[in-house]
DNA sequence: TTGAAAGCGCTAACAT
DNA sequence: ATGTTAGCGCTTTCAA
């Protein structure tokens, strides 16, 4: 069996009690007891079980962090940056992906809560579905969504001003174009807060003629197979328009080889803008245009404002909108 | 506070065991009781402490995964499959990052341990080095690898037959060039077991005559920039061969980009092979020949190998070697 | 079948 | 400064 506190007590001749505030260093101990303690600790190869320690504590270092489908490299970058953000603070986190599905997502989130988590971290699967799930956790335990949000939940909220990020693609557009393009809109169905957000924000830039769109936006999922199918679709009716405006970069990158496989140059024929700015954008061929996301921001203000509630801030709900950036490259390279 | 079994089984006027007895269906109850303390649970809003369940039963139904390198495609997908795996066993998966750290890897891999997982499946960084850590943890609890592995840990392994797919490409290089072209080998330090085996698997290669390869390979990481930067240095040397051997997909998806800016043309004036097949190896232009690694098939062995010994069973380690397949694409279609 | 009670390993009052 | 002890919430003997 694996030395327990009690094995160490015994070798070092002490008590628990001094065991454990030499190890945690809480309070003053002598020095000779203390390296008595940390000596037979290390002969022993005793290792704390963090399972009792949060038991007793009631805490246990530990945050969640659900993603709605890990396959997406946004979510796999947003990952990235939270785990690297939270390892700083010496938490443990514990990931898991929802796999765009809503019951999935109710699922790992209670459990998550079940397993005694500090606080959870959420991309919500839906903006309108989630919060049931949501709402039952928040009441448990410290919630933050980050990326996206979940209506009628009482949480804070970090995530990017999605609705800038669709303005600087239009207003790029209008400038490289000469003028209000002729564009369409391939995105995901408004399910997500942030698909909802873009959407809108299209379609806001359209009313008021800044693009030049009659046509309904073109909406599946934020996959690659969803912008080669909706672009095949438009060729199929012989309908591209000057400019492509997609909802991510997945269906933007879909929508690229589809072109290519039909023949159609971009930038010449018609140009191609995406959303997130994910490592293959730089990849495509041509270069994609993109919006990119401050993951890294993103995941430090989300892990914040995690961390004061855990803290025990109390408050109204706070969120945190960041600022995007449009980066330019040859999808959008249109020659003057 | 969050109801616990004691409010359970005052509400429901029934002892701690007997609820106990009913949540986890264990033995017989009367059916009356039964009911009795369902209702109460269920008006309580009861969900069982994980922590409390874990430390008396010294199992927590949870194992950990740790992964090299997150944003490598291959590892979200397998990482993505593991856990569907998992789930099914009604598992928690706590998973870890190691960003191609050696002393990060020590500390997620114990830090799990401590956090009483019943096993880990780990794609060790280091062939070499990960092996003490790994040892170390393997003597605590059921350890697997998986895709990769390290020296001189007793573990059961789980991993691809990488000689085999190197194989596959030369064969087909030699097929596509009719005879042994002249080729390159782009690929990372022989730091991990799988970067060695295709190391050497190709050396064999060459060695037999089967590609025409006098050059020595140029390594460096499983990257994109990599690939990149290899390729633009045998570009300035005016060294390109007949075809490029990529030990990924990332190194080829880096070469092609690379290519593409200088003009190369793919596959007419060079042909070029990945590893792995992640998913944007088809959004590539031109699409990338490369080696699928059963991903599904490697999560269910990996799991498997694990759940047996997490389940007690004993024995020297094994070693499941799964098969790779080719999947041939544009970036070596040449004209007969 | 049900209940009482011990104890998983740890921390934090409290007492010395 | 150190030790003693209660108890975190649960499962599981053991007795009834």
């Amino acid at each position: 069996m694996a030395p327990t506190l009690r094995d160490v007590a015994l070798r070092a001749d002490v008590s628990l009690a001094t065991v454990s505030r030499v190890l945690n260093g809480s309070t003053r101990v002598d020095p000779t007891l203390a390296s008595r303690v940390r000596t037979a600790a290390d002969e022993l190869g005793y290792r704390a079980n963090l399972l009792a320690r949060g038991l007793r504590r009631q805490r246990t270092d530990i945050v969640g962090l659900v993603v709605p489908q890990i396959g997406n490299p946004f979510f796999s970058g947003l990952m990235q940056a939270v785990s690297r953000h939270l390892q700083q603070s010496a938490r443990t986190v514990l990931l898991a992906d929802a796999e765009d599905d809503l019951d999935l997502e109710r699922q790992v989130v209670t459990r998550l809560a079940d397993h005694g988590v500090d606080g959870i971290l959420c991309a919500p699967v839906s903006e309108q579905e989630s919060g049931v799930a949501a709402a039952e956790v928040a009441a448990r335990l410290p919630l933050v969504f980050l990326d996206r949000a979940a209506a009628d939940v009482e949480a804070d909220t970090a995530s990017v001003d999605q609705r800038r990020g669709i303005a600087l693609v239009v207003d790029h557009l209008a400038e490289v174009c000469g003028g209000p393009p002729a564009t369409r809109l391939i995105s995901a169905a408004p399910v997500d807060s942030a698909a909802r957000a873009r959407c809108e924000a299209y379609a806001d830039a359209a009313a008021e003629g800044r693009v030049a769109d009659g046509a309904p936006p073109l909406l599946g999922e934020f996959t690659v197979e969803w912008g080669r199918e909706a672009v095949a679709g438009l060729i199929a009716d012989d309908a591209l328009p000057q400019a492509l405006v997609c909802g991510n970069d997945l269906i933007a990158l879909g929508a690229l080889a589809a072109l290519a496989e039909h023949g159609v140059r971009v930038p010449d024929d018609i140009v191609v803008t995406g959303f997130d700015d994910v490592g293959f954008a730089t990849l495509a061929v041509p270069s994609l245009t993109t919006v990119r996301q401050p993951l890294d921001a993103l995941a430090a203000t989300a892990s914040e404002l995690l961390e004061q509630r855990i803290a025990g801030v109390e408050g109204p709900p706070r969120c945190e909108l960041l600022r995007p950036e449009l980066v330019v490259r040859a999808s959008t390279a249109v020659a003057p």
